[in-house]
DNA sequence: CTGACTTTGCAACATGTGTTTCAAATTCTT
DNA sequence: AAGAATTTGAAACACATGTTGCAAAGTCAG
């Protein structure tokens, strides 16, 4: 499969082979790529005053099965491009392994998701949460089914640095027992995209009730969380294969922990140092597999 | 003429009024902007999966004329995002305040870190993993600690799938009871970065005398996981703030779980409508704040 | 000037498009 | 529980699509 780049390079280098025809047609698509990519071949046609055939001759000029196969290439080249990720140079390679072709697209698109939060939208919208959370009294973490292993690594990272978080977690059911001394000083910061567990949501309706404000990660604009946060951030968590994706939501994560952090810098330091003693007097730590006795 | 940031706050303030369906395709319209320009609405429709008359009333509920004017304005937006796409990098790059650079700038890393685990030789060895968890007879799943995020969501997810792993955690010390049982037909896949849990090496040591296979997700070459499992995923762990980063971790658990279900997408369908139905039945899930009573 | 070859316009084709209409299915109200 | 209203799926419709094939037009060599 080629880059539009590399058929743009194409078109240039056989441009003098071409008949007037040929010629008037690849210079309006060299002019007008992302047009190629948004209107039909015939309105196309039309605006370049060629007949539509011409179009199609010049694809199979060009070694293409047809006007398509020129589409499909500005089309992903405009998808690339739109998505701001400039790192994304490689195009899949053709005829992948269908294992290997759905990892390979399953990166690309956890990467493509994780670099469209780069938009200034979004990273305001992470400093407002973190500015949030850094001037609650107590945050509390909620994150069930899908979303517990981002609700846990939040806290768990906030313990490391010293914070006082609580997780709405626990054996028994007990886990909502955190919520009880919570108050309008303190913040939830809730994790849930679609489908929404009931008992998050019930447990938000519980934080409001109690005056704490509401910060949430969610999965769209339209979710019900987004309704009733004051601050919400948009995690994506489409995939190609059968469940949703809860990478973009761990990354938002970490980069609301490196946010909190950074307010403070040296008093989280200190703590990581202290944790990291503590951690190490435990002999929690090991570099080799140890060698087992008898 | 509306532009597309102005159709999509209608969408989202008119959401509430719609019908199931039509919020079906507004999610999708919202979630897939670029691909609505890109794109036939049939097969927008499809991918949504909704029927097309679906996408047609969405637009006259709208007040639009019809689809036609959803996508003129998507189009148009990506033809404004696409030509000021360079200009609005750099602007970027130069004016970003403290907060909101370090934000990027770990999105960034984290973006291209995951982008990296595109490379063939991390695509074959996922590829080997999964073989190798496919093959196996129980699948025991360890990640302590910071790890605990990745190890955990590998199982949740798993478990939707119909398949039959462990994951060695549990409250009081209780977790490693699991390993009653391995022997030479299981697998465990060990997910551990620097610093190393020393109760990790040792649950791999035990595993290694129990006969069982090591796969390991791991960040370095040289880790000591890598010298003991079959396999091993090498996944980036550096980050801009203080503490190691788990993103590119996670996604590779989900890369794996999805590459297992494609091995048998029929049984994994099942497994997932069958989940479905259980925790519908259950009435797990709800699409808004409970109203509470009294 | 003529014949051969190439280029080009145009229409037919099979298929896809967005919209409309109708009836079945679902939901809501009484 | 029944009737009304709304939602939804599916098919038909008119039109647009990209491609193919044929013949007219244009160009070039002898």
């Amino acid at each position: 499969m080629l880059q539009s780049q590399e058929l743009t390079d194409r078109i240039v280098a056989r441009f003098d082979e071409m008949s007037p025809q040929l010629q008037k047609a690849a210079r309006y698509i060299l002019e007008n790529g992302q047009e190629v990519a948004l209107v039909s071949m015939r309105e196309l046609a039309r605006n370049a005053r060629v007949q539509p055939a011409t179009m199609t001759r010049l694809a199979q000029f060009l070694g293409l099965g047809g006007y398509e196969d020129i589409r499909a290439q500005y089309s992903q080249a405009l998808r690339l491009q739109a998505d701001g990720f400039a790192a994304r140079a490689q195009a899949r390679e053709a005829d992948a392994p269908s294992g290997s072709g759905l990892a390979y697209g399953m990166l690309q698109m956890l990467s493509s998701q994780i670099a469209r939060l780069q938009a200034p939208e979004s990273l305001a919208r992470l400093e407002r949460v973190a500015d949030r959370l850094a001037g609650a009294g107590r945050v509390y973490v909620l994150g069930l089914r899908s979303c517990h292993s981002v609700a846990w690594h939040f806290h768990y990272v906030m313990t490391l640095l010293g914070e006082k978080t609580v997780h709405l977690d626990g054996p028994a059911g007990t886990g909502v027992d955190g919520m009880r001394r919570a108050g309008p000083q303190d913040v939830m910061l809730v994790i849930s995209v679609n489908p929404y567990a009931r008992q998050t949501l019930e447990l938000v309706g519980l934080a409001q009730d109690k005056g704490v404000g509401i910060v949430a990660l969610t999965d769209s604009e339209v979710s019900p969380l987004a309704r009733v946060a004051e601050e919400v951030v948009i995690c994506a968590t489409e995939s190609e294969t059968f469940f949703h994706t809860l990478t973009p939501a761990l990354a938002v994560s970490e980069v609301l922990c490196g946010l909190l952090a950074d307010r403070d810098r040296d008093r989280a330091l200190r703590a990581l140092q202290e944790a990291d003693r503590h951690l190490q007097g435990l002999d929690t730590y090991a570099s080799d597999i140890p060698t087992r006795r008898g």
